[in-house]
DNA sequence: TATGGTAAAAATACCACACGAAGCC
DNA sequence: CGGGCTTCGTGTGGTATTTTTACCA
C-alpha cells in the first residue's frame, strides 16, 4: 500500500474496487458503496501490496502481503524459495461491511483501521460474501444472483460432462477444488473451507477429493437456479448447450487429453468455458471474434476473486454488462489454453500429455473457430432499411445530391449463361433484390451462371 | 531455429442522416 | 400527467485502409 484513495485522496487506499477501477481506503469505501444498491454490488478486495494497482488475489502467509496475480507470479515463480510460500486465497466482499465483519475477513491483518458501525447493514447493505453452491449465504437482498445463477448452470454443465466423461476423461477425477475457488469465499471467515493451497503445490488430487462439493452440491437448488436464470434472460439451458457448443466449449472439453492430472488447471478450463458459454447465453448481441485486447486484459488483469485461474471473471462481468460478446466471447480462454500453459498453471509432470493430442486440439479448435458464424443483429430494421437504399462512394455514404458510384436501388447489369438443355447461351439481364430479369421478356433456359458486369 | 518478405485474412475507419431516447415546456 | 417539440447521440452498410496472421524460403 502507501498510495492514497483515489476518492478523498487523503487515507490511504486499502481496497480495490474492480467496477470503479479505484483504490480507496475503508471509509471511503463504505461511503462510496453504500449509496445505492447497484454500487453495493461491487465486489472489492484488498490492494496489492507490491504494485499498489492491481487487486490482490493472494495472501502470502511468510511474507504477510497481499499479491496480485502478476506480483504473486513475479514473486514467487521466479525463486526458489518465493515458491514454497504459502499463500491463502483473496477474495472478494460486497456490500457495506462493518468493521467486525471486515476483521472477519481480513483476519490475518492486524492493522486495519476501524471503519465505524456500518451505515447501511440492514437491509440490503449487508454484506455480501458469495458462497459456494450450497447458497446458504446468499443474501436476503440477493444481490449475488447472477453470480449465483452462473454457478449454477456450471455445475449443471460440469455435472453433465463429468456423467458423460467428456471432460474427465477415463478417470473419476474429483472435481478439483478450484470449483469452490470459483466462488467469492472471505479468507479465513467462518463461511468457508479453510483456505486452500494450490493443487500444483502442495495439494494433490487427494485432498481435492476431500472437499465433498459433490456432496455439498443440491441438484434441486441447481435446477431452481437454471429456472430462475432462464425466467431472467429468456434463454433456455438448450440454448446455452448449444452456444456452448457453438463456441468451442465442446474444444475446451475435447482437450481433456491436455488436462493431465493437474485438477487446478482442469477446474480452470471447465469454470472458464463454462462461463463463457454462459456469457454468450446472456448476450443478446451478435458474437464477434475475440480481440486481442480482451485477450490481454484477461492475462493481465487478474481477477481478485479467482485467483491464478483462467478468467472466469468473465461470466459475471458480462451478467450485468453492456460489453459486446464478442469482448468474452472466447476472451482468449481457449487461446490461452491452446497456446500454452498460463503462469497458474504450473507444470507438472503429469501434464506432459501427447504433443499430437495437442495439436489436434489446436486443430479442431480452429477449424471450429473457422466455421463459427457470426450473424450480425441488426437492432434498428428501420435504419437497415435506411441504409439498404442509401446511395455511397466507395462504400461510403454521400449526401442527398451529390454524385455516387452506387445505388442499391439500381439494379446491376448482369451475365448469365443460360441452359436450354442442349446449348448454352449468353444474354444480358438486370440484377435486384428479388432475382434476375433477363432483357427480352421470358426466357425458358436455365441459369447456369451469372456474371456482373 | 531465427529472420525477413510476401500474401492472405481480419479488423477498423469512414461517410450521411434517420430515428430513438431524453429533456424541456 | 400526457402530449408536443427540440436536441443529442447512435446505428446502419459497402468499401478502403490498416493491422494481424500465416506461410515460405
Amino acid at each position: 500500500m502507501g498510495y492514497t484513495c483515489d476518492f478523498c485522496g487523503d487515507q490511504r487506499s486499502m481496497v480495490y474496487c474492480r467496477s470503479d477501477a479505484a483504490s480507496l481506503c475503508l471509509s471511503c469505501d463504505r461511503n462510496v458503496h453504500s449509496a445505492n444498491a447497484l454500487s453495493r454490488r461491487h465486489s472489492r478486495t484488498l490492494v496489492c501490496e507490491r504494485c499498489n494497482s492491481q487487486p490482490a488475489c493472494v495472501r502470502c502467509v511468510e511474507e504477510r502481503i497481499s499479491l496480485c496475480q502478476n506480483c504473486d507470479w513475479t514473486g514467487h515463480a521466479g525463486s526458489n524459495s518465493g515458491s514454497t510460500h504459502k499463500r491463502q486465497t483473496l477474495n472478494c466482499y460486497s456490500g457495506c461491511p462493518s468493521a467486525a465483519e471486515l476483521s472477519t475477513i481480513w483476519s490475518f491483518l492486524l492493522d486495519v483501521p476501524s471503519v465505524g458501525d456500518s451505515t447501511c447493514q440492514q437491509g440490503m447493505g449487508a454484506m455480501s460474501i458469495t458462497e459456494n453452491c450450497s447458497g446458504n449465504s446468499q443474501g436476503p437482498s440477493g444481490n449475488n444472483n447472477n453470480q449465483d445463477i452462473a454457478i449454477a448452470v456450471e455445475e449443471s454443465d460440469l455435472q453433465k460432462a463429468d456423467s458423460s466423461n467428456v471432460w474427465m476423461g477415463s478417470t473419476s477425477m474429483p472435481l478439483p477444488d478450484t470449483r469452490l475457488k470459483n466462488v467469492d469465499l472471505p479468507v479465513g471467515s467462518t463461511y468457508s473451507t479453510p483456505p486452500k493451497l494450490y493443487c500444483s503445490e502442495t495439494k494433490g488430487t487427494e485432498q481435492c477429493e476431500d472437499d465433498g462439493f459433490y456432496e455439498d452440491f443440491d441438484m434441486d437448488e441447481v435446477d431452481l437456479n437454471i429456472e430462475n436464470y432462464e425466467e431472467l434472460f429468456g434463454v433456455t439451458l438448450n440454448d446455452t448447450e448449444q452456444l456452448f457448443e457453438n463456441d468451442g466449449i465442446d474444444s475446451l472439453f475435447g482437450m481433456k487429453d491436455m488436462s493431465g492430472a493437474d485438477s487446478n488447471c482442469q477446474g480452470a478450463h471447465v469454470t472458464e468455458g463454462s462461463s463463457i458459454g454462459l456469457v454468450n447465453a446472456m448476450q443478446p448481441t451478435c458474437s464477434n471474434a475475440p480481440s486481442a485486447d480482451s485477450l490481454m486484459s484477461c492475462k493481465t488483469e487478474p481477477n481478485p476473486c479467482f485467483p491464478r485461474q483462467a478468467p472466469s471473471n468473465l461470466s459475471f462481468s458480462g451478467l450485468s454488462g453492456e460489453s459486446g460478446a464478442g469482448d468474452y466471447q472466447d476472451c482468449g480462454a481457449s487461446s490461452m489454453l491452446l497456446m500454452g500453459e498460463p503462469p497458474w498453471c504450473s507444470p507438472c509432470p503429469e501434464n506432459s500429455f501427447p504433443l499430437t493430442s495437442r495439436s489436434s486440439a489446436v486443430l479442431r479448435y480452429k477449424e471450429k473457430k473457422k466455421a463459427r458464424k457470426f450473424e450480425k443483429k441488426v437492432r434498428y430494421a428501420s435504419r437497415k432499411a435506411r441504409a439498404d437504399v442509401r446511395r455511397r462512394v466507395k462504400g461510403r455514404f454521400v449526401k442527398a445530391g451529390d454524385a455516387y458510384d452506387y445505388d442499391p436501388l439500381i439494379p446491376d447489369e448482369v451475365f448469365v449463361i443460360l441452359n436450354n438443355v442442349n446449348r448454352f447461351s449468353c444474354c444480358l439481364a438486370l440484377h435486384s433484390g428479388d432475382g434476375i430479369a433477363v432483357l427480352g421478356g421470358f426466357v425458358p433456359f436455365d441459369i447456369v451462371e451469372v456474371y456482373v458486369r
